[in-house]
This record gives C-alpha cells, sequence and structure tokens, in this order.
DNA sequence: TACATTAATGACTTGTTAGTCATTAATGTG
DNA sequence: CACATTAATGACTAACAAGTCATTAATGTA
C-alpha cells in the first residue's frame, strides 16, 4: 500500500500491457544512460530518482543496479559516454588546426555550443556547478575526466596565440575564466529556469561576447 | 538506539553542560535565521537539515518550528532580512545620485561585492541558480522579492546612460545581462569548489569585467 | 520438449529528514 | 511562595529513496 509511484494501475495487474520481459544485455547500459542523462539534466543528481531512470528506459530499479553499481556509477558512464569523446575529437581538431588563431577559438567555442552547450549534455555542466560540492565523488571524476582536459585545450588556444603574437601577452589562467564566464553562465541561464532573465538568442550573445574577447585579446592594445 | 546525532554523551545524561534551557522568545528568529544562512549557503537549500539550523542557533528542531513554519519561510526570513534591505537601500542611494553613470554603475557593482557577493549572502544567489528548478515556491519568492527588483535598479541605470547619451543606444535587457553575468559567475565560482579554476583576485577580476563594459557601453563607438 | 543459464524483477531493508505534539520547565505576577 | 502562562523540548510519525536479494521467466541448446 506504500512504495509505489506508478500512473494509474491498482488493481486488475494483468489486463494492462503486461509486457513480457525481454533479456537485452547489449541495449540497457546505453538505454539507461540515455534516461539518466535527461532525467539528471531535468531534475539535478540528488533529485533524481533511480527508480524513474530505470522506467524511462523500460526496466525496473534491479536491472539498472545489475549495470550499474550505484548513482554516481551511473553518472560517471553518462559522462564517459557523452562528454569524453567529444573532448577527445576537439583536441583532435586542434592539433592539426592550421588557420588564424581567433578563428580557432571561434569554432571551438561555437562547437561547444552546438555539441554540448545546446544540447541535453548542457545540463550536466549545470549540474556539476550546481551539486558537484554535495556528491565529492562526482566533483573528483568530473574535475579530472572533464576539466582539467577542457582547461588545458583552451589553454593550448590561447598559448597558440601569444606564441605566434596574435595575442598579447596576458595572464593565461584568467584568459581561460574570461573565456569561460559567459559559456558556463549560458548554459546556467538555460538551465535554472527561474526566469532570471535571458530571452535573447544565445548565438548573438555568444557572438557578441567572443567579438568583445577578441577585441581585448588581440595585440597593438597598449597595456593597461 | 538511532535518531540521534550529538557529539559523544551516551548515558549519564546529567553530569554534562545540561544548559538550562533559557526562554528568549525575541532573541530566536534571528538567530535562527542566522544559522540558516551559514548552513544553506554551505551545503544547499535541501541538503541543509533543519535539526542542524536548530542546533546551530542552540535550540531544539521543535523550537524552529515555533518561528518559523516550514523550511520554505526560514529560507524567506533569511532573504527578507539579509537581501531585502540592502536592495532598498542602492534604490535610494541610486535615486539622488549626481555623478556619471559609469561612477555609478561602479558604486553599484562594488558596493553588490562588498555587500552581497563577497559576503554569505553571496552563497545565497549560488543557492538560488543551483536548487530554484526543484523548489518552485522559493524560486518564485527570490525572483519577485529579489530579482525583479535588482534588475529593474540596473535597468535605471543602464536607462540613465543612454537618456543622458553617456551610453550608446542598445538593448537594455540584453546590457543587463552581460553586467550580471560575470558578477553571477564570480559567487557561482566562490561557492562550487569544485576546483573549476580562478584562483585571481575577485576585485581584480570586476574591474577587468568593469572596463571592459565601459569600453563597450560608452558612446562615439560605432555600430557594429 | 526438457533443461541450464542468467537477465530481469520488485518487495524489502535501511537510513534519512520534514514536520508534529504531548510533555516539561522557565519566568513573571499576585 | 504558589501558580498560570507559554517557550522549549525531543521522541515520534510519515514519506521517501538508495541499494539488496530471493524469486521468476526468457532464451538457447541438447
Amino acid at each position: 500500500m506504500k512504495t509505489f509511484s506508478p500512473s494509474a494501475s491498482t488493481s486488475a495487474p494483468q489486463s494492462t500491457t503486461r509486457t513480457p520481459r525481454r533479456r537485452r544485455k547489449e541495449a540497457r547500459p546505453s538505454e539507461l544512460t540515455a534516461a539518466a542523462l535527461e532525467l539528471f539534466v531535468e531534475k539535478g543528481f540528488a533529485a533524481t530518482r533511480l527508480e524513474d531512470v530505470a522506467a524511462h528506459a523500460g526496466v525496473s530499479k534491479g536491472t539498472l543496479y545489475l549495470y550499474f553499481d550505484s548513482k554516481v556509477a551511473l553518472f560517471k558512464a553518462v559522462v564517459e559516454e557523452g562528454i569524453v569523446p567529444l573532448l577527445a575529437a576537439a583536441e583532435q581538431q586542434m592539433a592539426s588546426y592550421e588557420g588564424s588563431t581567433a578563428e580557432l577559438l571561434r569554432h571551438l567555442l561555437f562547437d561547444w555550443w552546438a555539441q554540448i552547450g545546446a544540447t541535453r549534455l548542457g545540463g550536466v555542466t549545470k549540474l556539476i556547478i550546481s551539486e558537484s560540492r554535495n556528491f565529492p565523488e562526482v566533483a573528483q571524476y568530473y574535475h579530472d575526466a572533464v576539466i582539467v582536459r577542457g582547461r588545458a585545450l583552451l589553454r593550448g588556444v590561447v598559448e597558440r596565440g601569444i606564441a605566434r603574437a596574435e595575442f598579447r601577452s596576458l595572464d593565461v589562467e584568467t584568459a581561460i575564466d574570461v573565456i569561460l564566464a559567459p559559456l558556463l553562465m549560458l548554459v546556467i541561464w538555460r538551465h535554472s529556469l527561474c526566469g532570471c532573465g535571458h530571452d535573447s538568442d544565445p548565438e548573438t550573445y555568444l557572438k557578441t561576447h567572443f567579438d568583445l574577447l577578441v577585441n581585448g585579446l588581440i595585440a597593438q592594445k597598449e597595456p593597461s
């Protein structure tokens, strides 16, 4: 009489769509991580119930635990599957880039927006910002797997710009912060829904910030 | 044998500091909101246990409920006491300001930093960003009491700048977003501790952004 | 078809915390 | 000092969710 959440049925347990239990060992993990991504982004890490994740993937909670040891392990799998490969691809792309550093930076930013910021994955960024303090293990993992690697990528760009005298010499870590801040705010605004503002088009906002950034970075501007 | 958290004592319940129960109707509410502010900022809204808030204020949980109807009511009281008066003061100050609009804006930003951003209250901002989606009632209250009013304040500044031809004509709401974003990121970084970056001095960061901002806002720059 | 294997299930255990309420004891007054 | 008032207490309830495990039933093979 308790421990129930499903939609409607109370009695008559056999008439309605008794799905006849399929065995699909291969497909389960990715179906579960897909469901988890959706719910983690929608509700946050702490507030997502694993029973709901399982239901979303069309299995029971027990099945989820067959494939993932814990909620944290499930989250790690989501990031591993969704974000890490994109980082790897970006590293590849950057290594072989030929054009100007400003163009390279523009590509990185807009690719980030297209592949992460504007997609569900952007919600993961917001989730980490919101909840990392309450889940040290999650924070540690994300820090090592994404933040360190992502900042290294940006560091490479900024250093390339300085080395080629396209950017003036500046504090690299601060530059990274300045580049990142508007991106992070963008996903935060998209996923906060506190109605705190920002109706405007994200791409316009991004472009505005990129232009501001480049004007602040290009050479021949005299130091303060 | 369960439902216990206190420090050490198991038996011998009378020897150790049996505080003899003081009645202080007047002092309780502010002591409780102070404790709540500290814990909400440290752990977040959902993760803060009211029993801990009560213990922090030197009372029992029952006493907390004597003064506040619910966790949400307690949070509202924290904001009402800590943030709303500052907003009111800023509105006063702005109404009677005589100098240039850029100076007015600089004052607003640095006062915000000194009174909110750099204090515990900055953590409330981060808390709202992080948890408003899971607590609609909290979000609604904060939106009406702080966000709308704070944005109106900024809107006044930007419009004043445009009216006096100190700023070029631009989209006011976007300008507000651009002004706010670095402030919000600053408190987010301070309260995220995911080690995501930003070792640098907040005031330097703020000044950098303010200068960038003003260069983007002043007149005589031709439109894109 | 009989059967071994193992994917899938969901009731259950365990732990947590918001919110309640009958009881206790400060405090001021006559 | 006796005693009415009410601030303070903390054990208790109710609800919810992570993680477990004995049971069930798909599926392939002999």
